[in-house]
DNA sequence: CGGGATCCAAACGGATACTG
DNA sequence: CAGTATCCGTTTGGATCCCG
């Protein structure tokens, strides 16, 4: 057990790991971020861009992300009403983290890929 | 719209972002991961360190991380016998994301305590 | 000790309709 | 357009008992 992390150390970190996840491990909440930062600033454009969301559900993670301080909701009063989303700067903040998990996902990708490769080659 | 991603590798981005928060997205993968990094490698002894988590989710999730290649079940037959979960080297390709999350975590959390405190000061 | 089986409540989330 | 409300099936997950 060398290697053993001080339980200090360690708590500190799993808690810091739970608020991470908390705020941005919802199935859909790094996706609307992405689609927004991609140009999708209004609802039903977005609902549209993110294949598979529903308009409750896409309400509510938009609800989330205002409260958290990623996404500010501006309201231009006109005819029609027009509702944009925008990133705020904080957004940015998780940049370390959404290229830690592409960089990954892609990684993890190309791994099942060999595994399968080989399954399909030595039978 | 000066900033906006090329659709094609957005795409492939949150791909890769979707691959990566099934894999690891779950609320209590990562957990599990650093309780087992951290140097508790029985099945009673994770449960009793990963405050919360009951036998049947703990049972699923071992078999996931099992399936995903970042860990092995070793079985140790003998009176009694005796079940141990090893990370294997795969997991330590976590590492990044890891790190990205906790740092992230932490200075979420110190934003809150300081809009707290600034709430407080100025009422 | 290391789980699997079962039961059940609560949460999630889709479909649809509806509103301003 | 930008959502909300309602209904309702599905899933999740806790509690408990059980077994080798």
């Amino acid at each position: 057990m060398i290697n053993k992390i001080s339980t200090e150390k360690c708590k500190s970190s799993i808690k810091a790991l739970e608020d991470a996840m908390y705020v941005i491990g919802g199935k859909w909440t790094l996706r609307v971020i992405i689609a927004i930062k991609d140009g999708h600033t209004r609802f039903n454009d977005l609902q549209r861009t993110i294949d598979g969301i529903s308009a409750k559900v896409l309400s509510g993670v938009l609800k989330d992300l205002e409260q958290n301080g990623f996404v500010k909701r501006k309201v231009d009063i006109g005819v029609p009403v027009v509702v944009e989303y925008e990133l705020l700067p904080y957004a940015e903040s998780l940049q370390d983290v959404l290229n830690a998990l592409v960089s990954w996902g892609e990684a993890h990708r190309n791994k099942l890929i060999k595994v399968q490769e080989m399954s399909i080659a030595q039978p």
